[in-house]
Order: structure tokens, then sequence, then C-alpha cells
DNA sequence: CGCACACTTGAACCCCCTCAACCCAAGTGG
DNA sequence: CCACTTGGGTTGAGGGGGTTCAAGTGTGCG
């Protein structure tokens, strides 16, 4: 519970020294838009994502930078090799980062949901493409919108880099899933993962704590996740089922039965 | 270069021209300890690391904030789960990042050099260990001394932050490898990798362009890299070898006579 | 109903792992 | 000087986990 330097809880106010093209700070009429509650106001990630760095009072300006955008399933609105025009925030639903390559095998690098920040790219091109698996709503901020809010509000910038940073630790613990755990222990880890995000719902029978995980990604999603084919996908869980670990729930769920045991398996100890 | 956003064109490992004329930095009283070289002002990674963000004639805090340290090959300097203490700079030599399974099992997420930086753990301890491969020296930086470099230098972090989306897109890539190449793929996208590290040393033959690399890992390390076993790396390569499109050097290096079928090798066309 | 689509199941194969021996260069010590 | 050890790398034989190909089973939707 220490200090963290580099995240979270950045009190010092420093002047952005970044020659903005022009863009000043005084763009607004206050008080027109500080009238109407903004849409921001309401946006519930808003708390979790970057945006939590704007003070209330200050909602307005965010408000007017993003653009709301909803998405239609399977829709791809980031496209690797696309010049990297826009950052996105994900208001609602889930979607998945993939790289492909040439011939058509793809990976998906994580699936991102509420708050999450995408568009960070390092040069004038995205690295990846996203693609919605659910019904998607996001906030898009043009660059030098974005750019003008990190100016405005520092302690923004300060939170990507922790989000940044939070997704280096996920990518390292995914390296490690991929290069060297076998298929069993891929699926355990992604389900353990996947069954922290939902709360648990005791049993009516009262006998043991189980938990309904929702996956909105089909089995050839999982796959390209966890680095693994679709059938095998398929019979792992099938093993996983017969061992008595998970049980298929309705509606595309998995009821986690014995989450100790599902995390004995999972490699992790 | 064109129009720069939040992190264009930064690369940690290479160049970063994004020098600021004109910017002028917060208060900052001058050093008195102006007079004396200091020790940065002498260090060559210094213009590529996060460093290059401190003006020259503010060298002096930037010295008094590290510390420099040697390293043995073989030393772990860093350990998962331990309390994150520390930051550091790598100014010279080459360390591994690792992640382990409780059972043994370690997968390498990266090899760091020259003006790498390490340490960024969002929580208060490290996720995961480093090892120094050859003899290392590094800078370094307790957490209070660093968090008053960021509040000094507001430019480190925009730096840092341009880095750790390096190290990103990086990770994406290595996913890509681990979940979906072939164990041939895999050896030759490593060796088109570090062959972008080494200058080309075109033959005195002259009839091919050929690449030195220089690989100071062993093949333990480039298994534990790559996912695979050692006896696949060392059987891998012979094939490579048998092929023409890679020749043994004197002294643990790799001599690449055809780059252009070693790409076509790696997947990525 | 019938088509489409996602998922499941089955059988054969193969790439890579596992285990083991071997090679070789560098110490080390008598 | 040679015997011995040690550690990294190579090579060989065999087996298995996961892929590949193919067919079968739902299930939603026109």
């Amino acid at each position: 519970m220490r200090t963290a330097a580099t995240s979270e809880h950045c009190n010092s106010r420093f002047g952005i020294e970044r020659r903005d093209a022009g863009l000043s700070f005084p763009p607004a009429r206050p008080s027109a838009a500080q009238a109407l509650p903004s849409k921001c106001a309401g946006c519930g990630p808003r708390q979790i994502a970057i945006c939590a760095a704007v003070p209330e009072q200050e909602l307005a300006r965010l408000s007017a930078a993003g653009i709301s955008v909803p998405i239609e399933p399977g829709r791809r609105f980031m496209e690797e090799g696309e010049a990297a025009e826009n950052f996105f925030i994900v208001t609602n639903g889930t979607a998945k980062l993939l790289k492909m390559l040439p011939d058509g095998r793809q990976q998906i690098t994580s699936f991102v949901g509420d708050g999450d920040f995408l568009g960070l790219a390092l040069s004038t091109q995205y690295s990846y493409s996203v693609e919605a698996i659910t019904q998607v709503r996001l906030c898009r901020f043009s660059r030098p919108r974005m750019r003008q809010l990190f100016a405005d509000f520092p302690l923004m910038e300060k939170r990507l880099l922790a989000s940044a940073c939070h997704e280096l630790v996920l990518a390292q613990e995914q390296m490690l899933l991929l290069g060297r755990k076998s298929a069993r222990e891929r699926l355990a880890s992604f389900l353990v993962h996947w069954a922290g995000k939902s709360e648990p719902t005791s049993l009516p029978g009262g006998s043991r704590k189980q938990i309904l995980v929702k996956l909105p990604m089909s089995r050839s999603d999982i796959g390209d996740y966890l680095g693994m084919q679709i059938e095998t996908v398929s019979r792992t869980l099938k093993v996983l089922k017969v061992a008595g670990v998970i049980a298929t729930a309705p509606g595309w769920g998995v009821m986690i039965q014995d989450l100790a045991r599902l995390q004995a398996l999972s490699g992790n100890v």
C-alpha cells in the first residue's frame, strides 16, 4: 500500500510543455455546456476508465471531446496497419484485439470491456485490429482532441500509463500461458480469470459455492486466444465437465463447480 | 516528422527525436553541482533511454538520482513477487525477463539491452524476474527518487509511456508467435528480429549481403523465449543450416546467409 | 421445413516433447 | 600430462498431445 510513483494518485501538477500545434487552453464557453448534464456524467465505466482523472465539474469538456459510437457485433472498428487516427474507450460490451498472419492464422491478444482504452500506437499505424463481439458502445476521440485532453488533464495520461502497465503484466502472463502451458492448463487459467470477473452465485442447494461465468465469445475466439484449435477447446471443456470441475450453463455460459480444483489445473497452484 | 500525438514515433530502443526546442521546464533551481561533469554526460544509452527527456544542463540532477550498479552474468537482480522498491535502466549488457510456473517451467518474455527501462509494476510487487545474461551495468533509482524525477521532468514520464507502448506491441507480436507459429517460424522470426539489431557485414566475397548476429543468450534461453524445448531449438537451427539460410559463426553467433528466405520462413511474409 | 451456423465427436496423423546418449571445450587437480 | 568433472550443445529413438480432416449433432431462423 505504498505510493506508486508511476501510476496511481499523482498529485503533481505540472504544465505540459508540448507545442500543441496551435491548440490553446481556453476553448470553452463553459456556461452553456455546463447547463445541461453532460453525457459523461451518467457513464458507468467512467469511474474506472482514464476519464476518472477528469474532475466532475469539468465533465462538459470531456463530453465535448468524445463522440459516442455504437458498433454491431462482428464489426471491426480498428484495423491493423490502418492510420491511427482515433482513440477509443469502451463504454459497453466486449471486443477482441487480434493480430493476423498473412496466411489467415490469427491470435487474439486480449478481450476488452467496459472502461478499456484502445488505440495506443507507437507509430502512425495501429498494430492490431479490434472487432466487436457483442453489441459495443464506445467513445471515440480524435488524436488532436485526445492530445488536448492530456494537456488539460495530465492525470489522464498518468492513468493511461498505469493502464498500459497493467496490460503489460497481463500480456506477460499470457505469454507464459502460450509458451509453457498445456491445453488443459490454458483453459483452466482462462476460466479462472473470467471467474474473477463474475460474482459468485451461491447455489440454492447450498452445497458449494458455484460461479456462473458468462462467456460472450465463441469457441473459435477462445481457441484463437489460447493458441489452440476449436476442436481442442471443445474436447478439453468436455474433460473438465466429466471431471465435475465445470458444468455447462444455459446460454453460452459455464458454471464453475470447483474453483479450487480449476485453479490447481491451471498450473498456477 | 509528422504531427506528434501522445506517442508518435517513440521507440524506447532506438532514437527518439522528440527534441523540445523552446520548451520550458518547471521552476528547477539551477543546480550547484554543475561544475563537475556528471556521470550521465558520458552515458551512451542516455540518448535512447527515457533519460533523454532531461536537458543537458540538468544532467547533474539525473546523476544524483541514480546509482550505477554492476551485475554479474547469471545474477538475478529482480525477483517476481518481491517488493518493487527500485526502477532500473540498463546502461550496458543484456538481461532476460522471465516468469515462472510453480513446477519450474519458465517463459522469457523479453530480452532487454541498452537504454531499456525496468521495474514498472502496477502493484507493490514485481510481476516478473530479471536475470543478467552478460555482464550488465544498470542505473538504479529508488521509487521516491524516480517520482521526484518525473515531477521535475514530466517529459520523462511521457517517454516512459511511449516505451511501455512499444513493449506492448512487442508483447502482442510475441503472443502471435507463441500461439500460432510453428517451431521453424518461431526461430526464423527470432533471427530476423535480432538481425535487425545487427549491422549487415557485407561479405568480402561480395556474392551476397550477409548479416552476423551476435546471440548473447544460450539455447536454453532461446527455447524459453520461443516456447520450445532446447532440443527443438538445436534441431531447427540445423534444418535452417542445411537449407543454407544460416551458418554457424564463430563465438556463439549466427551468420544469416539469406535474409529474404528467412523472412519468408518466419510466416510474416 | 430446411438451411445455416456453431459446436461436438471420431479417427488418423504428425510435429514436437521426452528421455537418453553422446560430443566437445573448459576447468581442475593429482 | 592425463583422468575426471562440468556444462552447454547435438543427435537419436520413441511416444503423446494436439492438429487435421471428416462426419455428426444440435439450434436458431427464414
